[in-house]
DNA sequence: CCGTATCCAAATAGATACTG
DNA sequence: CAGTATCTATTTGGATACGG
């Protein structure tokens, strides 16, 4: 239960409609949905498949951010009436155009890790130095 | 304050060591980090300016998200020892190497957003025409 | 199998008064 | 000027029992 008309609701829609940056942010940030996109770059996967994939994540959180990712139209879910049920998940077209996006945060993600550790590993060379 | 040991920290963690793109969010992430860089790629400017040209923003959430900036390296805080106090923030070179990524996740953003639109309306004359 | 519903824990955001 | 401290509001995340 959401209030739409908190502050904190309010300063979220003025950016995101400003800035793109955070309009993006807002559509594939948070703590999960990258690692769902990742899942279904593979191809299409099925509900217990993505919970399988992606350890840690809780089946309530699961279902919230692949509704997002639904309403955001990046992804499909396909339901086959059969006994027992079965759904299945795959990227929209629209979806699948975050590709390269995603390669690029990857890269500088990697790029800004190695940095920090050297960063981290300098600052210990000195601190034995004087110990 | 911040519990180490939480569940939702660990997750965090996990997730940022695993995947370069989680990481990546976690460090320019969050709803005003963007808009803090996207002012200092213009060149180095004073805490009361950063303020002003970010409306909405409060004071506790701008240092916050400076100092975490300072700490992943991107964003350096130079003081001068003069009355009235002055300090002034800029991006570090490895700050800069973002500018690329940034432009591109602007662009995507611009894109979904204009795709956003174009489904709202088809939807609104389906309605339309039936009522 | 594929989820909802519920309840609680934790993190984040905001306003604002105060300080060196 | 450039913050810190404090208090509260709001959102997000997690575990898990249950339902179609």
């Amino acid at each position: 239960m959401r209030k739409e008309n908190s502050t904190n609701a309010i300063n979220e829609q003025i950016l995101n409609s400003i800035c793109s940056t955070a309009h993006t942010f807002s559509v594939i940030g948070g703590r999960w949905k990258p690692s769902i996109i990742y899942q279904l770059l593979e191809g299409k996967m099925r509900y217990h498949e993505l919970k399988k994939n992606i350890p840690g994540i809780s089946e309530r959180v699961l279902v919230l951010q692949l509704r997002e990712l639904e309403n955001d139209l990046l992804v499909e879910r396909i339901i086959y009436p059969e006994v027992p049920p079965r759904v299945e998940y795959q990227l929209t077209p629209l979806g699948k155009t975050m590709t390269d996006m995603l390669q690029h945060l990857s890269e500088w993600g990697s790029m800004h890790r190695r940095h920090m550790k050297v960063h981290r590993e300098e600052k210990e060379m000195v601190l034995a130095d004087k110990g």
